[in-house]
DNA sequence: AGGATCAAACAAGGAGTTCC
DNA sequence: GGAACTCCTTGTTTGATCCT
């Protein structure tokens, strides 16, 4: 499912033919993507390692692991009945330590996180539409407008977009009018029920939680590994990548949860149409 | 507690080899 | 000749350890 969305060689430039198989190649990523180890560390049965690295950082410049990505998230949305374009989104963002250093480290004072913040944009099914990696001492409304910026260019039809409460219950609520301006966007804050302390269930919102928790099965992104935060975005898609081709294939890799029944889908639906 | 030192890990690039 | 690959070097940061 992958390999035909890979850069394609021209034969007639020749070259050294490649030695490892693409799917090889792929395997060692996911490797060191499921597993977390680094990248020296990864068992001899697969790519060497500074060949998969190579070329994780080669697809990374280049754009191909955002192609695959949104290739196969688009015929993840056909496959579920669904149009490719999505037309509402969800934004939020997580705090991810780091140790090892590297670009736009930074503490998170509300959180007592020092790294950098993943800012997702996900649409209703919880498949990720943006993905920026930042400092953590990024506020998140700073963070949003990176997301945001240039989103209707890409997505045309997303006109709504819904947030947490964080995001616009601040005496600066520059935000809303920011994307009302320059993307056409309608930003929506889930409210959260005061009465209730720690973690809430809040609709839409849930959605994108969840993905959160997709990404968090991957050890590599338990925490935030990467020097670069461009290979940061890159791991995020990957991970993406390798859940979506298994969904498509008919396995599924994380489930949907127990909240994705018909009846919590009729449920979803009726709220995004009120 | 603070300094010195060492090793690990990632990033990046170059030199050289291989093979069509 | 060109691309993929291997091997090597350098730079940077951080954590671990030892010493004073």
């Amino acid at each position: 499912m992958i390999e035909p969305l890979l850069p394609e060689r021209d034969p007639r430039r020749g070259g050294r033919p490649l030695k490892f198989p693409r799917r090889l190649i792929v395997d060692t990523v996911l490797y060191v993507l499921v597993s977390g180890c680094a990248w020296r560390l990864v068992p001899h049965d697969l790519a060497p390692w500074d060949a998969a690295y190579r070329w994780f950082r080669a697809w990374t410049a280049d754009g191909t692991w955002d192609r695959v990505h949104d290739a196969l998230r688009d015929r993840v949305r056909v496959a579920d009945g669904r149009d490719p374009q999505p037309s509402a989104a969800v934004l939020d963002s997580q705090s991810a330590r780091s140790h090892q250093g590297g670009q736009a480290i930074g503490y998170d004072a509300g959180k007592r996180v020092r790294g950098r913040k993943r800012h997702l944009l996900v649409d209703t099914c919880g498949l990720v539409l943006r993905a920026v990696v930042h400092s953590a001492s990024v506020q998140d409304r700073a963070g949003a407008k990176l997301v945001l910026a240039g989103v209707r260019e890409l997505f045309p039809q997303v006109g709504l977009v819904w947030v947490d409460g964080g995001y616009v219950n601040v005496i600066d609520a520059g935000l809303v009018g920011w994307a009302a301006e320059h993307e056409g966007l309608e930003i929506v804050a889930v409210p959260r029920n005061a009465d209730v302390k720690g973690f809430q269930v809040l609709p839409r919102r849930w959605v994108v939680e969840r993905t959160f928790s997709w990404l968090g099965r991957c050890r590599r992104l338990a925490r935030d590994y990467e020097r670069k935060t461009a290979h940061a975005e890159a791991m995020i898609k990957v991970a993406m990548i390798r859940l979506m081709a298994a969904r498509l294939a008919g396995e599924e890799i994380e489930p949907h949860g127990p909240i994705e029944t018909e009846a919590a889908r009729r449920l979803a639906d009726d709220l995004m149409n009120e």
